[in-house]
DNA sequence: ACCATTATGACAATATGTTGTCAAATAGGA
DNA sequence: TCCTATTTGACAACATATTGTCATAATGGT
């Protein structure tokens, strides 16, 4: 493939954007194998662990931040997990509208079951990698979510 | 954050993953500002770009298959392409029912516009990132797709 | 030539995420 | 205190992508 007009350096960052795509996708295919056998999917999944990993109780929207995510997005999640049962909503003494969300007891045992599946995948994935370069791939990942944040390059 | 029972690389490997997430996001949203000037969206876009980009005009089956994606999900958007006058189909002398998406003269155009928009985009982005650390990622992320779609480490 | 398998596009149901809008709750400055 | 701006959750409309199912077209082995 040709990038025309591409300095050095943009035609290897086109190529990371084009590598993104079916990365991206293979790792939500992997992700559903994954939690299918939980009763989970991926995005509930991912939800439920930044609730799980939080110190302390936080709002959708706060999740939704963590996560780089619309409010929205991360409601819809989290009120099928609480019909569901894995997580609860209860009362912000900060904020009346805002509540908080925790996990039940059968959501932390469900995350449970999914860490002990997750680590020896990521484990047995890893064994195939480089350190070096995989440390160096999530340090320019996080770069350029800055990048693109920050509307760099854009007209 | 902790990363309990993962080996070192694992860790890494988990960290990258965490990582990816706000990236895509963010990916996604500079590619809606990015493509919305055009009147298109990030995900024509993409389909679009692998028309433009194919030597030969090719199925919807193969575009999927070239982006990792279901048929179903591209041959939508072709549908919306084509309704909008980007692309066109045409038959296939090999196969009756898998016709060929083309692009019009307006969706060359259309590609061509994005293209002077997406350059130099890429590459002040780049301008803010060492080459060998793209590099590396670009090829950490096409390894990590091989192996989720050989479901490695995977029960 | 025949038949079983595979590939393809059409269609529907569902999951996920976005934007837009609204009203209530909060925060911060005059 | 009061007024404005922001934050939040609820709701609706829509874009995107998945799975499943179906009928048709192509392929390959016997």
């Amino acid at each position: 493939m040709v990038y025309t007009g591409h300095s050095s350096k943009g035609a290897a960052l086109t190529k990371l954007i084009l590598a993104s795509f079916p990365f991206h996708g293979a790792l939500m295919a992997a992700g559903e194998r994954l939690t299918a056998l939980s009763g989970l999917t991926s995005a509930r999944w991912q939800v439920l662990s930044v609730i799980a990993r939080a110190e302390r109780p936080e709002t959708v929207a706060n999740i939704a931040r963590n996560m780089g995510l619309t409010r929205q997005a991360v409601q819809r999640v989290a009120n099928d997990l609480a019909a569901t049962g894995l997580v609860a909503f209860a009362p912000n003494p900060h904020h009346k509208r805002a509540v908080l969300v925790m996990l039940t007891a059968t959501g932390q045992a469900r995350f449970q079951e999914m860490s002990e599946r997750q680590v020896p995948w990521a484990n047995a994935l890893a064994d195939h990698l480089n350190k070096t370069h995989v440390d160096a791939a999530a340090c320019v990942l996080g770069e350029l979510a800055k990048l693109f944040e920050h509307r760099v390059g854009e007209p």
